[in-house]
DNA sequence: AACACCCCCTGTCGGC
DNA sequence: TGCCGACAGGGGGTGT
């Protein structure tokens, strides 16, 4: 489920029942995710207070009372669910763990946090926050799209030169961090512009924004708006932390659409459904140019 | 440097 | 009904 939307409504599913609170126990029940887990993953975390809970592009970062930052990454499957209030009822001790729940954070607050993933492209790291920023995962990452630096003026900067397809500039971590495949589709159909165009051709020679750049920009950030305040989108039955559903799937332009009519008024085109960069990309030939 | 691929893994769905 | 391939929200790593 997890591109931008969704993890940053995952996080403030989460915040409530760990800020402030401490790990009382963490029960990590398999040696590795993506990737092995730190080692001493538990250890490390009990007895930690989370002094916030925080987003950068996919990621979920929960800054400790150490100095250290647990970082959580969804991958495409990973997500988060919450029982309150159940202070000293241990999973283990009873039978609410489901297949897939890798690990179970038990907080002060009461709270238990257990985090499920069925094909483990999630992962989860220990960092110093120092120096997170030079991190490998995180060196390179890109812009926050709902921050205030993304406009056209900015786009067109990231994209001159660049002879890669809108698609995948758009796709590239480095460059814009947080879109996927489903928000990339969604808001080249929003700005009418074709996933195959040369990103490089929304810069003018002289390296300033063109209207199309100035267009992609606000439609970037309005896709991204409207699906965090819909609570981002729920894919194959995928929950909030707090069980309910994100309904922003049904606002879905494009993305999922093969052979519908095209969305947009006016349109007499059908939606079409070809793969770049290796992922399915949803558009309209008619309108999207 | 900037691609294009392949891979990690499980579940689901459509076609035969 | 069962089997098999294609595909799924991500992204690191390798090779050209």
């Amino acid at each position: 489920m997890p591109e931008l939307p969704e993890v940053e409504t995952v996080r403030r599913g989460l915040e409530p029942a760990m800020t402030g609170a401490r790990f009382t126990k963490v029960e990590q029940r398999r040696a590795d995710l993506r990737f092995p887990f730190p080692p001493d993953f538990a250890e490390r975390l009990t007895g930690r207070r989370v002094d916030a809970l925080g987003r950068r592009a996919k990621y979920l970062l929960a800054d400790l009372d150490n100095g250290d930052v647990l970082v959580m990454h969804l991958g495409m499957s990973g997500s988060f669910r919450v029982d309150a209030d159940m202070p000293g009822v241990f999973h283990h001790d009873r039978s609410k763990l489901a297949a897939h729940d890798h690990v179970v954070f038990h907080l002060s607050s009461g709270a238990a946090i257990t985090y499920n993933d069925p094909r483990r492209f999630g992962f989860m790291l220990l960092e110093p926050r120092a120096t997170l920023a030079d991190h490998r995962f995180f060196r390179d990452i890109g812009v926050e799209p709902l921050g205030n630096e993304l406009d056209g003026a900015l786009l067109a900067r990231l994209f001159a030169g660049k002879a890669a397809p809108l698609k995948a500039a758009l796709l590239d971590q480095t460059l814009i961090a947080g879109l996927g495949n489903i928000y990339v589709c969604e808001a080249l159909h929003r700005a009418g512009l074709s996933p195959r165009r040369e990103a490089g051709d929304l810069a003018r020679k002289d390296g300033g924004p063109t209207k199309r750049a100035e267009l992609l920009a606000r439609c970037v950030r309005e896709v991204l708006e409207e699906a965090v305040a819909a609570g981002g989108s729920s894919l194959r039955d995928h929950r909030q932390a707090d069980g309910s559903l994100g309904y922003f799937q049904h606002n879905f332009r494009v993305y999922d659409r093969e052979n519908e009519p095209c969305p947009k008024p006016g349109c007499r085109g059908t939606i079409a459904r070809t793969v770049q960069s290796g992922r399915s990309t949803f558009y309209c030939g008619v309108c999207q140019r």
